[in-house]
DNA sequence: AATCTGACTGTTG
DNA sequence: CCAACAGCCAGAT
């Protein structure tokens, strides 16, 4: 069976569901389209994403980085702090209760993972 | 088809 | 914390 779309089509719907306020990381949505280990490739589609609707300010790098913005590094800041993401240089607060995936963690269940504290 | 590129990530120093 | 190196992936040339 041939896949069920394009790859690129995959990770402009998966960024299109981060919710404002939240932010997902080039791997999270290269796990959304099918493939953790591309998150370059994401992160190459992001930067021919010109389309409206599709909040590439909200994906970000690993760790609570920003990431880059085509050299607006500032202007993805702001973004997100427009939208309620507290961002303090180039990290962002709390980003691990932030981060948003297309698989919602269990909290019924003593897991790893999961936002214990803060 | 082969090679280069890059809004990435994890490891090592 | 930052710099350098290596591994990985999809798209463009």
């Amino acid at each position: 069976m041939a896949p069920v779309a394009g790859f690129r089509s995959r990770v402009l719907a998966a960024v299109r569901r981060i919710p404002a306020g939240r932010v997902a990381t080039y791997g999270d949505i290269a796990a959304a389209a099918g493939s953790p280990r591309a998150s370059r490739a994401v992160g190459n589609i992001m930067r021919g994403c010109k389309a409206a609707g599709v909040p590439c300010h909200r994906v970000v790098a690993a760790g609570g980085r920003l990431g880059g913005f085509g050299g607006r590094g500032q202007l993805k800041r702001d973004l997100l702090r427009a939208e309620g993401v507290p961002v303090v240089g180039s990290r962002i607060r709390e980003f691990a209760a932030r981060r948003w995936t297309k698989f919602p963690p269990r909290l019924d269940r003593t897991e790893p993972g999961a936002p214990a504290s803060a």
